[in-house]
RNA sequence: GGUCUCGUAGCUCAUUUGGAUAGAGCGCUUGGCUUCGAACCAAGAGGCAACAGGUUCAAAUCCUGUCGAGACCA
């Protein structure tokens, strides 16, 4: 519909101010802020204005006569080709200048049917669309460190990530998801340590512990003795020095507990919905990349100081200068030939990309690693590869704490699976305190009381079916609240972790998109059974067309327009509200317009259709984000 | 010190890439469940968009400077 105002718009233009004017001009179609004003607005008044040397208000005028004039003109005449392609002017029943803008109000007719038409066509794929040029994409992302649990920004990582690779591929993109795991390094040698001196033999099996906790407990004590111990900081050293060196004992000490805490990782993982394609170890790769750096070396990319290490000059167009006024650097191979962090992503970004012949690699990691990442993408196009450019570090901001930043070694962590299991609790006692929680609870006093009288085995599957589709329902909407409100803001904002507001259910958050859902599909289900609503073909879309409705529907068509944003620009925040705004007004909709108690049978299966189609789009914007929808909370 | 993110209601954040009277949520005040699910809806209070200039039909948005916060690099 947009695309066609606009081609109606130039149209208008060109015929009164003429093809040099319409061909220049740049304007725009969009919403206007208020429903009441009309469907869609132009600047193309205030742009004109500008050139042709008239008042918007003068320009508006008679562009607004001209495509009134194109209503009777073209109306019915199959001949006139040159407007047969589209009947909008049939279609546009008001047209008002406004505060600059010309509005446009379009006909219920011919706006609902087209928008809903296309949902019911499309169902779950409502929102997916083929860019011109699908690319074979790669997304990496959670990385954790296998010395400890997964925390809070994990969580924020994960979920941007997940909805990120969600939102290309339904751009027609082709997504491999990667994780690379970082098994190496002092930190998990910190943990080994502690384990090895004090933990007696003991197991996660032994003492019951999650392995991943098990391992980062020791990881925290390791912290603890430091402390104490200076001399213990050099002895992990020693023990990378020996992991590096293939020492035999090391490196089956490292596997145990670097299985132990992937191990621990995977039940997080699946209840969240994290998954990958492809895994790399960075005990894999970390020898990657040196190779390259050699070649680069020959070609002049990379040079070699005074003192043997291999350097990168970063570009000092991008980059300034340090303090002395040279141009910054970054260290690819020590003098003694060891690699660093940035040589090992080099080697293994080079390989990826020949690997899966890829347009596009994506990194999802916080944003204190740009200047890694910048550094890295400047390197890899001085070494000229063509994909170089697409490189793209999607970067997202801190999560801070009520008293500060995060830091695993002092404990001020939230851990991931306490803030999932409180959640869950949280929804369980929510959805205990409301319908099926009372039914649940009166049945289970009525089986108490009545435990001779009736067959108990009946009853003990009854009752456990329900408690497991609470928990199941319990599952769904804690998670839902937690992906949500670290989905909400932009990734490139910090976030402020507020353990109030992250634990609310109302408001905008995911159970708020959720209930909406669950409501509209209660409807449905009614409706379904009403003579005359469910088995109805025929939909009168005059009926509709009310402010709240017309609200609703303009939330509905511009879906996905606002996924294609979210892809372009990295944010997957703007599907978030985009849920989140089309719940309202549906909600808003919900008490200003009876359904299935409408004035005629009529008016209730058109209403149906918004109904219908608003559960639809709440859904498919909620999987966007990762996260599910219930027929009944 | 340099680079990069930022600075919008009491708090947490939006603002359709320069557009209409700067909007949501939470919190606060008030009203609405014998009518499709109140995890909801409606109304109200709350703003010099850090500050000062500039660019133009139009600036929270772009430019310059000042102040303040954070991350990274030394």
């Amino acid at each position: 519909m947009k695309h066609e105002l606009e081609q109606l718009i130039s149209k208008a233009v060109s015929q009164v101010f003429g093809p040099d004017v319409a061909s220049k001009v740049v304007f725009s179609v969009s919403y206007p802020p208020k429903p009441e004003m009309g469907d869609y607005a132009t600047n193309v008044a205030m742009v004109l204005a500008k050139q042709v040397g008239q008042s918007p208000a003068a320009v508006a005028e008679v562009l607004i006569a001209k495509i009134s004039d194109f209503r009777f003109q073209i109306s019915d005449s199959p001949e006139d080709k040159e407007f047969s392609s589209f009947n909008l002017q049939s279609a546009i029943s008001n047209l008002q200048f406004l505060g600059g803008f010309i509005n446009f109000t379009i006909t219920s007719e011919v706006w609902f049917k087209e928008v809903v038409e296309e949902i019911e066509k499309s169902e779950n794929s409502y929102g997916v669309s083929k860019v011109v040029n699908p690319e074979k994409i790669m997304v990496e992302y959670l990385s954790p460190n296998t010395n400890k649990p997964l925390h809070l920004g994990h969580l924020r990582n994960g979920v941007t990530g997940v909805a990120t690779i969600n939102t290309l591929k339904a751009q027609g993109h082709e997504v491999t998801r990667v994780g690379i795991i970082n098994d190496r390094g002092v930190h998990i040698c910190k943990a080994m340590l502690a384990y090895e001196r004090w933990g007696n033999g003991a197991t996660p099996e032994s003492t019951g512990k999650k392995p991943d906790h098990f391992v980062g407990d020791w990881y925290v004590r390791f912290a603890q003795e430091a402390a104490k111990d200076p001399a213990l900081e050099m002895q992990a050293q020693e023990m990378l020095q020996k992991w590096e060196a293939g020492d035999i004992e090391i490196r089956r000490l490292w596997k145990t507990i670097r299985d132990w805490v992937i191990a621990g990782w995977k039940p997080t993982e699946e209840t969240l919905g994290f998954s990958y394609d492809k895994v790399y170890f960075e005990s894999d790769v970390f020898q990657l990349g040196k190779d390259i750096v050699e070649q680069g070396l020959q070609k002049g990319v990379f040079r070699k100081n005074e003192k043997g290490n291999v350097l990168f000059d970063l570009p000092e167009k991008e980059f300034g200068k340090d303090e002395q006024g040279q141009s910054r650097v970054i260290t690819m191979l020590r003098p003694d030939g060891t690699s660093l962090y940035t040589t090992q992503d080099l080697g293994l970004a080079v390989t990826r990309a020949e690997e899966y012949h890829l347009d596009r690699l994506v990194y999802v990691v916080g944003s204190e690693q740009r200047f890694h990442f910048e550094g890295l993408f400047a390197m890899l196009k001085a070494l000229g590869y063509a994909w170089a450019s697409k490189l793209h570090h999607l970067w997202y901001g801190m999560v801070y704490l009520p008293d500060g930043k995060m830091k695993s070694r002092e404990g001020t962590v939230v851990d991931a699976d306490d803030l999932v299991l409180q959640m869950i609790d949280l929804a369980k006692q929510e959805i205990e305190s409301r319908q099926l929680g009372l039914g649940a609870s009166t049945f289970a006093k009525a089986m108490v009381d009545k435990k001779d009288a009736v067959d108990s085995e009946i009853l003990q599957s009854k009752i456990s079916n329900l408690q497991s589709e609470i928990e199941r329902r319990a599952k769904v909407i804690g998670i839902g609240a937690i992906k949500f409100y670290l989905l909400k803001q932009k990734p490139t904002v910090d976030i402020h972790f507020n353990p109030e507001e992250s634990i609310s259910f109302e408001g905008f958050t995911g159970p708020y998109c959720q209930y909406a859902y669950a409501r509209a599909r209660s409807i449905l289900r009614q409706g379904a059974r009403v003579k005359g609503i469910g088995d109805s073909q025929r939909i009168n879309y005059s009926l509709l067309g009310d402010i709240e409705e017309r609200a609703l529907l303009q939330k509905l068509e511009s879906f996905p327009e606002v996924i294609g944003r979210a892809a372009a620009e990295y944010n997957v925040a703007l599907v978030a509200t985009h849920v989140f705004e089309t719940a309202q007004a549906f909600n808003t909709f919900y008490t200003t317009h009876p359904v299935l108690k409408a004035d005629s049978i009529e008016q209730a299966v058109a209403r149906m259709k918004l109904v219908e189609t608003s559960a639809q789009v709440i859904k498919n914007g909620l999987a966007l984000l990762g996260i599910e929808v219930l027929e009944e909370m």
